[in-house]
RNA sequence: GCCCGGGUGGUGGAACGGCAGACACGACGGUCUCAAAAACCGUUGCCGAAAGGUGUGCGGGUUCAAAUCCCGCCCCGGGCACCA
């Protein structure tokens, strides 16, 4: 026997895969499909522990599906646009092509040396041509069905990326890349338009029943769907006189969830955003100190913002609006705490509901109406009876948020108010009836801001032209190409190199200029699982029938830090591709793993600067890819987050070794490593061989099962189990007595196989080294059937049951499987008799195979 | 503040409401060795010499039986957040 050494075995055996075309994916076949996919890599370097565990998870699903006789599509690419590659090109004065490319060959090869069962000829590369000149395509047929904006508004710019971000990559007012803080900049920027899906993509998340529930209450979350009602009032004067007929210039509409509380407003307040603000105060004496909060709040960073309690800030705009449902005069502020781009950036403050308004009355002191208070609460027998309107008289605590009951609140005291409730349907209703409201739905979703003012992205294909607008690329132009040439360590830029811009107009053939703006790389990793598909398709960005044949994807794989960034993102193109008549389901992914980070011994996230990352290269290089691969899986279930401590990993090591020794011992082929010493007592020795014979149906069926919820960790540590009855039997039986009985020959080879099939999965250098050497087969154990397992078989004859009085352990007992409940009772009683001596029994309960409780007092 | 997760030995982690701690790591003891390594065998939640007791963040409850279900807390992690 050979020692087991990965570091021949694995790289030859990488080879002899790729020369076989192993892991090629068939375009059409019979056999039911199973699409397995990981999230592709930013190519930022080497291979690190995050990679190597999302990875290997992903191929020991494909790998095992193909032994379960599924057609596998398992392939892998690069997400390889953005910043990095551009700072490292400024660094090193060169191409972030060159960066890019050289980053792809270096984990290219890391991966295939930790023996991923990659589709290389499907490989995609977001950089590529080939590949982004569909990302643009896409992006036409978006603006044809009217999904691609360019509007004017406020937007996140980080000074540091220098470019615009969108919403989900700013986290707590910073760049989610570089940590900086975040400025509000007013430009015309290019917008895809998700919020018209944001309903679909809500509802649509209870189709994802093979999702994580956490992913997608943080999606649900994040489109933030509120019901409620627009409501008009109407500017007035200082008196409360309104016009009988007022115009679009009279009508400043709110937003609110909470109409029922309609009496209880006492000031209005507009967001400092607010488009009509300036007319509202110009030319009074108001204006001053409107326009000083105007411009104080614009000085207010994001990240102070995202901090929470905030002291609010406002300012009276010396006009007044009447409140539809009472026809009462409310004064018009300007505050800091209103959001312009949410609802209308107007909202009727209501301060005995509403925390926020609370504060802010209290501050500036403006009335406080207590209109609503559960019914239990000391004031309501006070309030409930009051006719008038009590402001000052009643001293108001706090802010009353939750359901209640409306009190002055005309006809409507008495009736149940709260979100939802009664009393907010009543008014709505009653506004609708005047003509002053309307249900409506709000998002907290905005539009997904694609531009960006980066060199390395995919262009985006349109034309600025003088006489004609913006226009199209026309698709036969496609693709609009990176300049090679460009010197981005001096600055240089798309809008500053010379020649990009430059171009004619499509439509007039005059002189026009190009965007200079290339698109999120989000836009990259929206579809490029579709491209797997068909990954070589020069006349589209894949062929309908190939993605719909392999796609949904069966089980996706990635880190949960994409919840909602690229996983919404994904939702939104499948869906519009969807409608475009590209793809005929609704949802790309069906079932979600998302593995929990890899964290150094103390908790912190690995990183570069922090100078704690640990490269699996070296254990690689010490101990092999299949025992990394095995101990990353022994480590706990993939979902959680794991503090990674190599500790273990010589262990694991040794376990594969020891299983090494077991498979060429129990087909003898072990010469002087064997096993065995000395025979114990024959029924020690039937013993063993019989448990080890049962042991085999149970564990195939154990890991089979949990391979199939992920629990790698327990499908592992049920092999060390048949591992563990496989040495105890080889130590009982001496080579020589098994290889002269047929018995021990059909159990000896039984076991050897499903060892090596069981460890196909997970090490699958060291399965298919076995498979050939020690079982003497051709070919490979990837892809061979699955063991069988006969449930009946893993049973035992004999039992161990325990017996408890009143729960408590007190005894065990071995009985027959299936003795009789009755024979099984006495068995127990007689084991504690002594304990229930003199007692009654008032109870006894059996459950087979486990135990007996008998109550006894 | 709202919404999710999660608290189990020295460590990673197991446990369809049914013997808590599977499987490992580590530690300790042993066999083999001149010795060490490797390999193999055994012990290992805690207290206790033992009998026994005790034990899954804390306090209650349901149940013959609770890590698991219910109620109330405490701590840790994550998401959302002046979103009306």
């Amino acid at each position: 026997m050979k020692a087991y050494n990965p570091h021949e075995i694995e790289p030859r055996l990488q080879l002899a895969w790729e020369e076989a075309g192993l892991f090629r994916s068939p375009d059409d076949s019979p056999a039911p499909k199973k699409y397995v996919l990981e999230m592709f890599p930013y190519p930022s370097g080497d291979m690190h522990m995050g990679h190597a565990s999302n990875y290997t998870y992903g191929d020991v699903v494909a790998r095992y599906a193909k032994m379960q006789g599924f057609d596998v599509l398992h392939p892998m690419g690069w997400d390889a646009f953005g910043l990095p590659a551009e700072n490292a090109a400024v660094k090193h004065h060169s191409h972030p092509a060159i960066w890019t490319y050289e980053n792809i060959e270096t984990q290219k090869k890391s991966f295939s040396r930790m023996g991923f069962s990659y589709d290389w000829d499907r490989k995609v590369v977001a950089c590529d041509p080939e590949y982004y000149r569909w990302g643009q395509w896409i992006f036409l047929k978006f603006w044809e069905r009217g999904l691609v904006e360019r509007r004017n508004s406020p937007v996140n710019w980080c000074p540091s990326c220098a470019t615009v971000l969108a919403n989900e990559q700013v986290i707590e007012g910073k760049c989610w890349r570089c940590d900086s803080e975040v400025e509000k900049r007013d430009l015309t920027q290019w917008y895809y338009k998700i919020t018209d899906y944001a309903q679909e993509l809500l509802d649509d998340l209870d189709q994802l029943t093979g999702w994580p529930e956490r992913v997608k209450q943080q999606q649900a979350n994040w489109i933030g769907r509120s019901e409620g009602a627009n409501v008009d009032f109407i500017l007035c004067d200082a008196e409360g006189n309104a016009p009988d007929a007022p115009t679009a210039e009279d009508i400043i509409t709110v937003f609110t969830t909470r109409a029922d509380t309609l009496f209880g407003c006492s000031f209005f307040v507009l967001a400092p955003e607010y488009a009509g603000l300036a007319d509202l105060v110009a030319g009074t004496e108001y204006e001053q100190p409107v326009m000083e909060l105007v411009e104080a709040a614009k000085k207010v960073s994001a990240v102070e913002r995202a901090q929470g309690d905030h002291e609010k800030h406002g300012a009276f705009t010396g006009r007044y609006v009447v409140n539809p449902i009472n026809n009462e005069k409310v004064p018009v502020w300007v505050a800091d705490y209103i959001v312009a781009d949410y609802g209308t950036g107007a909202v009727m403050a209501v301060p005995c509901g509403d925390t926020r308004d609370f504060e802010f009355a209290r501050k500036y002191d403006l009335p406080i109406i207590p209109i609503i208070l559960p019914e239990d609460d000391p004031l309501y027998p006070q309030l409930a009876g009051e006719q008038g309107r009590v402001v000052t008289e009643v001293d108001w605590p706090e802010a009353y948020a939750a359901e209640g009951i409306l009190v002055q609140s005309g006809e409507y005291t008495g009736m149940k108010g709260g979100k939802h409730s009664e009393g907010e349907a009543a008014i709505v209703a009653a506004l609708e009836e005047m003509g002053r409201g309307k249900r409506t739905v709000e998002f907290r979703l905005r539009d997904w801001l694609i531009s960006r003012q980066r060199y390395w992205g995919n262009p985006i294909p349109a034309i600025h032209c003088p006489a004609c607008g913006v226009v199209p690329v026309p698709e036969e132009d496609l693709p609009v190409r990176l300049p090679e040439d460009i010197d981005l360590a001096a600055g240089e830029t798309l809008a500053t190199h010379a020649g990009f811009a430059e171009c004619t107009c499509p439509v007039c053939g005059g002189l026009a200029r190009r965007e200079t703006d290339t698109m999120d790389t989000f836009t990259c990793s929206s579809w490029y699982y579709m491209r797997y598909t068909d990954p070589h398709n020069i006349h589209a960005p894949f062929d309908s029938a190939k993605a719909n044949a392999w796609m949904p994807v069966d089980q996706y794989i990635g880190g949960i830090e994409h919840a909602i960034l690229h996983l919404l993102y994904s939702r939104f193109f499948t869906k519009v591709l969807r409608d475009l008549g590209l793809l005929d389901f609704d949802e790309p992914f069906t079932n979600l793993l998302c593995q929990g980070m890899v964290l150094d011994a103390h908790g912190d996230v690995m990183s570069k600067s922090k100078g704690n990352v640990v490269s699996p290269e070296e254990m690689i290089a010490e101990y092999g890819a299949d025992a990394v691969r095995a101990y990353i899986l022994f480590l706990g279930p993939p979902e959680k987050e794991k503090l990674w401590n190599e500790d273990g990993l010589p262990g694991m090591y040794k376990f594969l070794n020891r299983l090494w020794r077991q498979v060429h011992d129990l087909v003898g082929k072990a010469g002087d490593e064997t096993l065995f010493q000395e025979a114990p007592a024959p029924e020690v020795a039937v013993k063993a061989a019989q448990k080890l014979a049962r042991e085999r149906h149970r564990v195939v069926q154990k890991v089979s099962a949990d391979i199939e919820r992920h629990n790698f960790n327990t499908a592992i540590a049920a092999i060390m189990e048949l591992s563990n009855a496989t040495g105890e039997y080889l130590r009982a039986f001496s080579p020589e007595a098994r290889a002269a009985c047929e018995d021990h020959i059909a159990l000896d080879g039984e076991v050897a196989e499903t060892l090596v099939k069981l460890m196909a999965p997970f090490t699958p250098h060291l399965a298919d080294e076995l498979w050939q050497k020690a079982l003497g087969n051709e070919g490979f154990a990837y892809g061979q059937p699955w063991p069988e397992f006969d449930p009946e078989q893993a049973k035992a004859d004999e039992v161990e049951l325990a017996v408890q009085i009143c729960g408590k352990v007190k005894a065990r007992i071995m009985v027959a499987a299936d003795a009789p409940e009755a024979d099984v009772l006495v068995a127990a009683r007689e084991a504690v008799a002594a304990a229930i001596e003199g007692k009654a029994v008032k109870k006894e309960v059996y459950v087979p195979g486990r135990l007996v409780n008998i109550v006894a007092v």
